[in-house]
DNA sequence: TGACAATATGAGCAACTGCTCATATATTGA
DNA sequence: TCAATATATGAGCAGTTGCTCATATTGTCA
């Protein structure tokens, strides 16, 4: 039927991974720097099973990277491509809401852009 | 618990749009020009029911646009951030997958790239 | 070694999503 | 108006996904 349904499962599963609010708040959390377990379940006030695996899952999609120091673990994105992504769907949303003023504010702050590097 | 929640789960949702594969296929199917419900049913292999579902999500949520034209309705893609969206998450899976080279090849296919214009 | 802290995972339930069958709603053309 | 064609939708089932409780695992420190 279809020559491509490997690829196109890939493709699909990607954006799965971006495709549930907790994973959104986990990446808004972590894409400026990277976090501990503790530290994010404490910001995105979920419980510690649940954070634990949604971050399994990001982890094992390639979209984090993880970090063992002693007792802890930490996460923190592995993907610029995700990122950027998560930033263009954000603009682009806002775009669709300019009555929707708040929203629009909320939505271009989800994902902040790094900061312009100083020489 | 989270005054962004609202701006969270429209992010969510608009990648959800993606993360079916027979939506993949259909984004693939009309990327570069309108096509009717019969030529994308006909396309895609999956039953008329099922695609008019999807294409009606898809409608919704904005990632589509239609037209009506007699008896048969045309779907164009609506949102070119999305369209660039599949364009770069084809890219960089198969970036993830240099030594997987049939299934490079399949998802370099899948979201062509725009033709240059002629003047 | 034992108690504690941080993280991960098995199991079960509830909600959601996609698929299909049957049927409804246009629209065209005889 | 009637039959045919194109598209959409209600209802129900099955598979998937997310959440939670309890428990396992790993590492630290006394």
């Amino acid at each position: 039927m279809d020559e491509h349904s490997h690829a196109v499962d890939a493709v699909a599963s990607y954006f799965a991974v971006l495709s549930e609010p907790t994973r959104i708040r986990i990446m808004h959390c972590v894409c400026e720097t990277e976090k501990t377990v503790s530290q994010i379940v404490e910001e995105i006030g979920a419980t510690q099973t649940n954070v634990s695996r949604h971050l399994g899952i990001m982890h094992r999609s390639g979209v984090l990277a993880r970090r063992k120091e002693g007792n802890q673990v930490y996460y923190r994105t592995a993907d610029a491509t995700m990122v950027e992504l998560c930033r263009s769907v954000c603009k682009r949303i806002s775009e669709r809401m300019d009555e929707k003023i708040p929203m629009r504010r909320e939505l271009l702050s989800l994902m902040p852009q790094p900061k312009p590097r100083r020489k």
